[in-house]
DNA sequence: TTTGCTGCAAATAGTTTGCAGAGAC
DNA sequence: GTCTCTGCAAACTATTTGCAGCAAA
């Protein structure tokens, strides 16, 4: 919880030093972008706030996560399918594990990732910025489910 | 060249023994994935065959691409920014280096990622059925060019 | 001759943009 | 009071689909 209350805060003092005005809206996105449970859609984000705002539009979702994108604040995690999903509570490249049929994602803690980039700059003499690595298959429930 | 031609060879046996039909058009497109040098997206495609069929259309790019992806023999590299672009000279899960200047993409040698998959199933318990890992960074010749 | 394929145009889905009024500061 | 933000609707882009005629086998 206090990771979540920290990101929140982090990302409101960035708003805050952009002089970008906070708003409702802008502060609830910005909530649940800071949890991330679940590693939301847009969709979703849309849905989750129809209660507090029938009236919001989904664009003021997506011109607010593109401008906590902007900050750097918030990890885009664009799928092969053309979804995409969000997360704000780590906003830094990192792997995800993806089940093909409930769509959970969940990060796993992998040791030997950073070694990785080191030896593809080396190879190739690109200078490295960024990163993805996703796994895609079936998790342990959905797996039970088929038997 | 024996490796494009092997990879031709491939794809229209498989279609062969999925009794479709050869038409120019399906042959054509089949020629560049095979080689799918650049790794070409839809638009790529299109282009290059403008000159030989000047009235195909890129629903025919597209419904081939498909096609031919369903049988297993071309790779799909979706981006981030929402641009696909295609493998079927490799159409097996493996890393690329994209350059964010010039879009330029190169297959990487990595040792270690064999073990990775493997390290993630143990972790997680996830049946591992594909995966994806791509560096995103700036080629040798973008980086003389912006000094 | 049969059946699947192509070209065209329209439909679709996800995202972005212009504008006028509302609201944060 | 100023200037950004929001809601709405329209625009846009990439991709998919329906249909009638064409062509591979």
């Amino acid at each position: 919880m206090a990771e979540f209350t920290d990101r929140y805060d982090t990302i409101v003092r960035r708003l805050r030093e952009a002089e970008l005005k906070l708003t409702p809206q802008r502060l609830a996105i910005t909530k649940i972008l800071a949890k991330s449970e679940g590693h939301p859609s847009v969709e979703r984000i849309y849905q989750q706030l129809q209660d507090a705002f029938p009236t919001m539009s989904l664009a003021t979702v997506y011109r607010n996560i593109m401008l906590i994108k902007s900050l750097g604040e918030v990890l885009e995690l664009g799928f092969p399918d053309g979804s995409n999903r969000y997360d704000g509570n780590k906003p830094y490249p990192h792997p995800h594990v993806v089940c093909i049929r409930c769509k959970t994602i969940i990060d796993p803690d992998l040791a030997s990732l950073q070694d990785m980039t080191a030896e593809v700059a080396k190879e190739t003499g690109f200078e490295i910025l960024n990163h993805r690595l996703d796994f895609f298959g079936v998790c342990p429930n959905c797996r039970k489910r088929a038997d």
